[in-house]
DNA sequence: ATGAGTCAGTTTGGTTTTCCAACTGATTAG
DNA sequence: CTAATCAGTTGGAAAACCAAACTGACTCAT
């Protein structure tokens, strides 16, 4: 008997089960720009209105935002990102990169001029030392 | 009277309209992973086989993935990432480190020795000059 | 104090997706 | 001939989604 295989367990699945429904994302991209209230969340995602309550509530229930009590009387909220929602910022730019380069026409990424007056390639040191980091000059210390 | 503002646009959404739908990021990693058969795609994400047919064909029509005949009677294809799509490496890269340390247990991104002896900080110079490079030392010189 | 407007939702009722299990059809292996 | 593999289809029910209207508690300008 073919023992039925289950699905990959995998972190990116787990990340997508609390972050893939539709309009989590962009909610998240919406508090990573600093908007907090449900009115511009709302129009700035397009979401309904019904769906993005669903949304920040399990946002909310999963760590990735917290609502705070902006006025009493009538309770109101804004909401802000956790350490866990800031978390995200990676996965919304790797996103917003991709969009650019494959969605968007823009392609292009950014080119700078270093003050040297060559154009900028990043080389990456050790900030103690000063000394050019790679390969074999890294050991790993944790497991 | 208000404008009713739209949606904000942004490549964030558009990135979203192409591997937003649930399924498609996890079909990508199959595919980053080697995993190119219709069955094995199936079993390995745990998508409904309708549902990912419909996925497969989006994809391919988007220019995310590429169909191979492998065989011709009957006709069978096996799927491909295109550049297109194996750019979208670092978003499910983002998304695994994100679920590793927020979703699952497993926290802790890897710290390294430099070989000067220091616990190993990143500082970003100038592959030309050497230099340390930030802010003020950048121009940037496209559009 | 009346009426208009803001804000954060909730309700309604209809549309669209998703899901699952079973089925097809072509082909090869035993 | 029979069973198994493979890449889908099909049908029907359940879940998610949607737009627009509505609530209720307020504020502000007349």
């Amino acid at each position: 008997m073919t023992p039925a295989t289950a699905p990959r367990e995998c972190s990116v699945a787990a990340a997508l089960e609390v972050i893939g429904e539709k309009w989590s994302l962009l909610v998240v991209r919406e508090l990573i720009l600093g908007t907090d209230k449900f009115n511009d969340i709302a129009a700035n995602t397009g979401a309904p209105r019904d769906i993005l309550t669903a949304r920040l509530r399990r946002l909310e229930e999963l760590g990735v935002i917290e609502r705070e009590e902006y006025s009493s009387r009538p309770p109101r909220y804004s909401y802000v990102l956790t350490k866990k929602g800031r978390d995200l910022r990676p996965v919304v730019m790797a996103l917003k990169h991709w969009g650019d380069t494959h969605v968007m026409g823009r392609t292009m990424p950014p080119v700078y001029e270093h003050s040297c007056g060559e154009i900028f390639t990043p080389a990456t040191h050790c900030a103690a030392c000063g000394e050019k980091a790679g390969g074999a000059t890294l050991t790993r210390i944790n497991p």
